[in-house]
DNA sequence: CATTGGCAATTTTTT
DNA sequence: ATTGCCAATG
């Protein structure tokens, strides 16, 4: 118990409201860098050694896989340096290696294997495992375990493929993106083709329902599931099956929702359902021994496109919690103090983010020096933009021993961006990542090769059998093809099905009889391989057997030669995963494929600069940070522009990129950038006119200074905030802001350097405002 | 049947 | 500038 309490002793008291709870409702909000992970960790560790909760009874949903898998390395290295000193006597790192390895393999056995810790995807998708063949959904589609996991390029060629052959429709009037988007929101709001179909006034709308519902029926036939299928269909299944629902309700008591604020409808009703065992009567809810955590921000909130919804977040005290106001609830707690950036950085992030309407009063307070100067540059075009960028990181690289280039972030808003960088990058020889983008289980040969495996593990995966069936050749053409799915489709059942027949091949192939039987004989033989092989070695067979390597090695092109390489890696993944995981199904590796994504992948302790979109940043930190491209029409992007929802997003979006700085931040955009290939004029972002003028520095004289930013730096720079500091505020005073204009002030929280305003503007409403960060001027 | 070349559309963000 | 798609050709 010691141990416990001196695991608690790290916290500030906030975080230790938030460690400590134990049963019924709790949000933290927690700002950026404010320790928000921290507090997750030790509290499941506190559930499990202070309230002697069984870890199969914890269920944690976090953004990533990523945080999922940082999360369990936590808790891990928690409990192993608590063992080392229970039972050794002796700090963790200071055991031998033999030790440490024992405790860790301990510990991971009696703590963290049985904890449901995982994305949302990943979490039901395990749970669909054990109960999907108990849905049936409203037509009397059904699935089964060995359910296929199609990923957004499945999803959207199945869409084209109905749009344009099933329904012959003009491809430029319903563009299968759009339309795919439209029925995973649709999904997402947890509507059924027919409940879609009834709020359709238009054509188009019907004509989508009905690609909807085509939609269902083909993933139906190939026994499989896309992203949203696997929220959707768990909520259906409790809703409709009250076993089910009881069972993992009872499972899970204590319910814990990392990034809650980027939850979309679906998954709030999930959570809700595990919470209340569907109960609607709050009186009849059982706290008794559950709980349910939540943790997020309502101003990092950056994906709506994806239908997250932060009004979920911002009414969970209504739906679960006391909905008393802030002053008195107990099933709120905020983590204000920000231990990440300097507080200039902080300040630019506080101020820019006050433009945002919709907002939970929330400020971050710095518990680190001023730091330097924010700075800004412009640069000619999108070229010279990478030059100024990769010239600073050289720079401050060969002047700061405490910098590598892992150090060192390029943040942007969209994928296409990372060009010009990686190009500088590579003449230079500087080692960097590219996370995001083009990801690696989207090459054609990844996904040819995992076509084999799903369809060994799915037989009724036809997608997946018809990608690999003449690939590499073997001499089965269109004709045969279309033949062989035609009877198929005629007898109601699944290309397999006839595939397996010899006889149904020979009467239908023709001449390419032999081929098929062959391909069917060779799926049939690794079928059969599945419960007795480990993956990794049916992996062998498939890549010898099917002649597939054989192929690229006799094309010798040096793309060929790269495939094979992507190839081999692959088979790392497998053996990779075999490691990490016990008992590896097929299954598992495949929805690990599936659901997995460049993110992931992002390795720890790598010295190499990292590139990546502003979305992909959220929740990492980097003592160097370059936010580029901010140009009108680029960032905020120009879909966002006329749209103030959207732009509050995309501001947002950037207030995520700013606080990822530790100590330095810098910021550019080009006067002109390529377009399409051709070039453009470009005007400054509108938020580099919203970041407080006295933080941002243009000019640079020669040599960037770079000083660690703990301890207060050394210039004497007077923010007008400073001024306003010790102002004594009253309700009802008057106040000119600079830019929402008139507005008088109508509570006051905390006092001190802790203050912050509530102020009802005469043409905005009401907005929270820290007056030492804002440029608040006393009328009257 | 498979390869090649020309033309068009494309870029927001992702589990 | 890059990628995907279609049509014409051996």
């Amino acid at each position: 118990m010691t141990a416990t309490i001196d695991f608690l002793s790290h916290l500030n008291p906030s975080q230790r409201r938030a460690v400590e709870h134990f049963c019924g409702p709790l949000l933290v909000v927690a700002g950026a860098g404010s320790g928000k992970t921290r507090a997750l960790t030790y509290r499941i560790a506190n559930l499990i050694l202070e309230h002697r909760v069984d870890p199969e009874n914890i269920l944690a949903v976090t953004f990533t896989n990523k945080a999922a898998r940082e999360m369990k390395e936590r808790i891990q290295k928690l409990f192993a340096e608590r063992l080392a000193i229970a039972e050794f006597g002796e700090r963790f790192e200071l055991l031998p290696e033999y030790d440490q390895v024992q405790l860790k393999s301990r510990v991971w056995r009696t703590y963290i294997k049985d904890l449901w810790c995982g994305t949302f995807h990943s979490l039901f998708s395990r749970i669909l495992r054990f109960d999907i063949e108990k849905y049936q959904d409203e037509k009397g589609r059904r699935w089964n375990r060995n359910f296929s996991i199609f990923d957004e390029s499945d999803a959207q060629s199945l869409v084209k493929e109905i749009v344009t052959k099933q329904l012959n429709l003009d491809e430029k009037k319903f563009e299968p993106r759009s339309v795919r988007y439209t029925i995973s929101n649709a999904k997402n709001q947890g509507l059924s083709p027919q409940e879609f179909a009834k709020e359709q006034p238009n054509y188009r709308g019907r004509v989508i329902s009905e690609v909807y519902s085509y939609y269902q029926d083909r993933l139906a036939e190939n026994n499989a599931l896309d992203f949203d299928d696997l929220i959707l269909m768990p909520v259906r299944l409790f809703q409709q099956n009250e076993q089910v629902l009881g069972y993992w309700h009872s499972k899970f008591r204590h319910i814990l929702v990392d990034e809650y604020q980027d939850t979309n409808r679906t998954q709030y009703e999930l959570i809700s359902l595990l919470v209340t065992h569907g109960e609607t009567k709050r009186s009849n809810w059982e706290w008794r021994d559950r709980s349910v955590f939540v943790v997020g921000d309502a101003d990092q909130s950056i994906y709506s496109f994806r239908m997250a919804d932060f009004t979920i977040l911002l009414d969970f005290q209504q739906d679960f919690g006391d909905g008393l106001p802030d002053e008195d609830t107990r099933t709120m707690v905020k983590l204000e103090e920000n231990y990440r950036s300097c507080e200039n950085i902080l300040q630019a992030a506080n101020q820019l983010i006050e433009n945002n309407t919709q907002r939970i009063d929330k400020i971050l307070r710095a518990t680190r020096g001023a730091g330097e100067q924010i700075f800004s540059h412009k640069a000619d075009d999108e070229m010279a933009e990478a030059e100024f960028v990769i010239n600073q990181i050289r720079t401050l690289e060969r002047q700061n021993p405490e910098l590598d280039w892992g150090s060192f972030a390029i943040l942007y808003r969209t994928n296409a961006q990372s060009r010009p960088f990686e190009d500088i990058l590579v003449r230079l020889g500087i080692p960097y990542t590219v996370v995001g983008g083009l990801k690696f289980y989207d090459r054609k040969e990844i996904k040819d090769v995992l076509a084999y495996l799903r369809a060994i593990a799915n037989p009724a995966d036809t997608v997946s059998l018809l990608r690999v069936i003449n690939t590499p050749r073997r001499g089965i053409g269109k004709a045969t093809i279309d033949n062989l799915v035609g009877a198929a489709q005629e007898l109601g059942t699944t290309l397999w099905e006839i595939l397996s027949d010899e006889t149904s091949v020979n009467t239908l192939a023709g001449r390419s009889a032999r081929s098929v039987n062959n391909f069917a004989q060779m799926i049939s033989r690794w079928q059969e391989q599945v419960e007795t092989l480990p993956v990794s070695e049916l992996l062998q067979g498939v890549l010898e057997d099917s002649g597939y390597v054989q192929d690229l090695l006799n094309q010798g092109t040096d793309e060929a030669e790269d495939r094979v390489q992507n190839v081999q890696e692959l088979f790392n993944a497998v053996l990779q995963f075999q490691e990490e995981n016990e008992e590896v199904t097929l299954q598992a590796f495949l929805a690990s494929t599936a659901l997995s994504s460049d993110l992931d992948n992002l390795k720890e302790g790598q010295t190499a600069v990292s590139l990546m979109t502003l979305h992909a940043s959220k929740g990492l930190e980097f003592p160097v940070v370059f936010l580029v491209g901010l140009e009108q029409g680029l960032f905020p992007n120009y879909r966002s522009m006329n749209d103030p929802n959207a732009l509050e997003e995309e501001r947002r979006l950037c207030y995520v990129g700013i606080t990822r700085a530790q100590e330095r931040l810098f910021i550019s955009h080009a006067r002109e950038r390529r377009l399409y290939g051709n070039r453009e004029p470009a005007m400054r972002s509108q938020f580099l006119d919203e970041l407080p003028e006295e933080l941002l520095a243009t000019h640079h004289l020669g040599r960037i200074p770079y000083t660690k930013g703990v301890g207060s730096s050394t210039s004497q720079r007077t923010t007008v905030g400073k001024q306003s500091f010790g102002e004594n505020w009253q309700v009802g005073d008057r106040v000119l802001h600079k830019k929402f204009g008139e507005g008088e002030v109508t509570h006051i929280f905390g006092s001190g350097r802790k203050i912050s305003l509530a102020i009802k503007f005469d043409s905005l409403g009401q907005k929270i405002i820290d007056p030492i960060v804002a440029q608040l001027q006393r009328v009257e």
